[in-house]
DNA sequence: CAACAAAGCGCG
DNA sequence: AAAGCGCGCTTTGTTG
């Protein structure tokens, strides 16, 4: 390997500087807007009432009375599971072996058709939403309005960060409808807005540094090819212009991705293959749903997905197989090799270390050991960012304070007369200054930005476009 | 009553 | 051969 690491007294420094430096963020803290938290819990719960005092007229909770008595509870998962599963014969779940519990997690209970299934998963998601996040939010913020998340460095085997109190780096975000109602808790300081730079594809891009394949380093380095796009047009049988944005998502989030990480592809398929399913995917530009067009391709059922079975021909499965096989075989054989590489060494030296010097000694799984070096690695970048930011706003004593980090992303509150400032140092130090001091990043490094307007939320964020920051 | 484990779910 | 990983938090249900 090269001689371009970092050494464990750097990977030290790096700990102890950007302890200091998140202690400060935690200082600083975020504003939140505490009568939104007041007003927004009060609708949850009165909609969670409602949703419960409706279930009480199902047929379905005749026989969970029955069942259970004065023990009814319907919030019990545990319950509900009996109920559906044992008592009333309805679909089909998997039986924990050691606990003998039923599984009822919300992709079990999605393939039970019925209001009161439906009616209990939302009535669950608006609990979730009212006590985890916005509970946490309310329990933890200060008189003074102002909310201080904890985070720490020496928690995470991989090196990452990790955040409680409450955790900043979980709330929700994926689906829309809950991500609104808790971001909106989160608003800026007198004249000044919330912005968020983050990193785009930077694990990949630490990992192509690892692993110097080819194929990866053109994907990241040309800006007309998109291999999430690609990936989705083989697992979809389409061409690269029918892929719609829902399907390139797929691709990414249950292909490439999990195929990153050391998932295989029966897993996969059975995630894209409900997703199309479910979400009623289209073929670009057309009405037509993938799940047709795959049915034209020839590929007509899914398959059982059971490792210990081998995929039938002509299944979706069988099909993700071989995409999987010409991923690691033809596309990728390079990352492929270095991950066998890698792999073998740390069996032979009991250890393996990662670019930014830090030593991952123990006991490990194969895909443990190849992820751990790059998630963590690509943490570093951030957090060397995060150190050098933070440094720079005090020398220029800036008005401007850091609020929050989440592994791939900095969160600032910007006062207005900043923003231009900000950027441009945030997207200076954490894409051209950290290439001159870690030689061994060999790919040009990218960053987003998503600003939210004056007086505004960290909901509201929009996009900015940091090319019309000039030079 | 407190302490604990298990399950589930939010994020990257 | 094995078949993602790491976190934090809440609730339920059990145990002593």
């Amino acid at each position: 390997m090269s001689t371009k690491h970092a050494s464990t007294e750097e990977a030290y420094r790096l700990m102890h500087e950007g302890m200091i430096a998140l202690s400060e963020v935690e200082a600083n803290g975020i504003r939140i807007d505490t009568k939104y938290l007041k007003k927004t819990r009060k609708k949850l719960q009165n909609e969670r009432r409602q949703l419960l005092e409706e279930m009480r007229e199902d047929d379905i909770y005749k026989v969970w009375r029955r069942r259970y008595g004065a023990k009814t509870n319907l919030g019990a998962g545990e319950q509900l599971a009996n109920i559906l599963f044992v008592e009333m014969g309805m679909g089909k779940t998997k039986l924990n072996l050691r606990t003998m519990k039923l599984k009822r997690d919300s992709d079990t209970l999605s393939k039970i058709d019925h209001p009161f299934v439906r009616k209990w998963q939302r009535a669950e998601k608006l609990r979730k939403c009212d006590s985890t996040f916005l509970g946490g939010i309310q329990n933890e913020t200060c008189g003074d309005g102002l909310l201080h998340p904890v985070f720490n460095l020496h928690i995470p085997i991989t090196y990452r960060s990790s955040s409680d109190s409450p955790n900043f780096q979980n709330f929700p975000v994926r689906d829309p409808e809950i991500g609104k109602l808790v971001r909106e808790s989160f608003i800026s300081r007198k004249n000044h807005q919330l912005v968020e730079v983050d990193y785009g594809a930077v694990e990949v891009r630490v990992a192509a540094c690892y692993n110097e394949d080819p194929a990866l380093i053109e994907y990241i380095k040309d800006p007309t090819k998109d291999m999430h796009r690609d990936m989705a047009a083989q697992c979809f049988m389409l061409k690269p212009k029918q892929v719609s944005k829902h399907a390139r998502y797929s691709g990414k989030n249950m292909f490439v991705f999990p195929q990153f990480y050391g998932d295989f592809y029966a897993q996969n398929a059975f995630a894209m293959w409900n997703y199309i399913e479910e979400a009623k995917i289209c073929v670009e530009g057309t009405e037509k749903s993938l799940y047709k067009h795959l049915k034209k391709q020839g590929i007509k059922k899914l398959g059982k997905c059971d490792p210990e079975s081998q995929p039938v021909k002509g299944t979706f499965e069988h099909h993700i197989q071989q995409v999987e096989r010409d991923f690691w075989g033809r596309r990728f054989k390079v990352y492929a090799k270095w991950k066998d590489r890698w792999w073998r060494e740390y069996q032979k030296k009991g250890w393996a270390e990662s670019f930014t010097g830090f030593r991952f000694s123990g006991v490990y799984r194969r895909n443990e050991i190849i992820n751990y070096p790059i998630q963590g690695a690509a943490f570093h970048c951030l957090l060397w960012s995060l150190i050098e930011l933070q440094k720079e706003l005090r020398r220029r004593k800036m008005k401007t304070v850091i609020v929050g980090q989440i592994h791939d992303s900095i969160i600032a509150d910007v006062h207005k007369d900043e923003l231009e400032d900000y950027l441009a140092l945030a997207k200076e130090i954490s894409t051209k200054q950290i290439r001159k001091v870690w030689k061994w990043i060999i790919v040009p490094l990218e960053v987003e930005a998503e600003v939210s307007p004056l007086g505004g939320s960290w909901h509201d964020k929009k996009e900015y476009d940091l090319e019309s920051l000039g030079a």
